[in-house]
DNA sequence: AAATTCTACAACCGCACGTCT
DNA sequence: AAGACGTGCGGTTGTAGAATT
């Protein structure tokens, strides 16, 4: 049996979008919504897996992104947000607008698992790093994708840091602890505060304009807008950063901290 | 100036999950 | 209940550009 594959592997192109293609896919989406992204590819005549369209249209062309690198906040935030989801990007993300999973993914190996290890923080935990072992963690941590996936073992987390829960999620099963996890961090990182009220503020469902009053799109008016849409920082607004994607228990963790934010 | 190494990030892959029939 | 299907997620890889030798 097996499923079938999403795309039919043959003729089907990879490797780096072109801004033809890109142009294509935008225009597609642009007139038809998002709709059955295997149907995607063919409808829109590129020669992609459906797959492959969606991620590049998330990660990339979504006119609701930000571009470039994360502020300090935003960094402070994906920190915070890792102690207590662990690795669970989509969550992190759903929490910085205008970022995506990837993005932030990225981030957290290129940039913030360094500096945290600088500081002698363990990344995956974020607890202090056993002195000991600092040296050695700092000198091959950077190039070392394993490292994450050692689950090294904590002086204590209860006794519980076991593969079984990984999804690398080191405090998520602490919840009487929760509180006062978040009652440090909360203390710890104005910042954090400081974002959380503003995201708050953000989550107004305020949806981008699409295409921009004024614009038109068909022919040449469709590819110029594109062009500069490429071209340009893709800064247009909040869409789509609810909580829906969060259980009830995590709600449940939040809640705290946007409900001591308005106090 | 050329070669090599490093870094950052876009993109791919495989699996898991939810929905539909 | 089971299988098919679509989509989302997280880990990993590939590559272009920057930095270093």
């Amino acid at each position: 049996m097996g499923r079938q594959p999403c795309c039919d592997k043959l003729g089907v192109k990879k490797g780096p979008w072109t801004a033809e293609e890109d142009k294509k896919l935008i225009n597609f989406i642009l007139t038809n919504g998002q709709c059955c992204w295997r149907a995607v590819p063919k409808l829109a005549g590129l020669r992609r897996c459906g797959k492959s369209c969606r991620l590049r249209w998330t990660n990339y062309l979504r006119p609701d992104l930000k571009r470039g690198l994360l502020t300090e906040v935003e960094e402070q935030l994906v920190i915070d947000l890792h102690a207590r989801l662990g690795n669970r990007w989509s969550k992190i993300a759903a929490r910085l607008p205008g970022r995506t999973d990837n993005e932030i993914k990225n981030h957290w190996n290129t940039h913030i698992k360094k500096k945290l290890l600088k500081m002698g923080i363990d990344p995956i935990t974020h607890e202090p790093l056993p002195k000991e072992n600092k040296a050695t963690e700092t000198s091959h941590a950077d190039n070392s994708p394993e490292s994450e996936n050692h689950h090294v073992q904590l002086p204590e987390t209860n006794g519980t840091a076991s593969s079984e829960e990984n999804s690398s999620s080191p405090t998520e099963n602490c919840s009487s602890d929760e509180s006062h996890l978040l009652d440090s961090i909360y203390d710890d990182f104005p910042l954090v505060s400081c974002l959380l009220e503003d995201d708050q503020a953000l989550l107004v469902d305020a949806p981008w304009e699409f295409p921009p009053s004024g614009q038109n799109f068909d022919g040449d008016g469709m590819a110029s807008w594109t062009e500069n849409w490429l071209l340009d920082c893709q800064d247009f607004g909040i869409h789509d950063f609810g909580f829906d994607c969060f259980n009830d228990m995590e709600m449940d963790m939040l809640n705290p901290i946007e409900m001591g934010n308005k106090q």
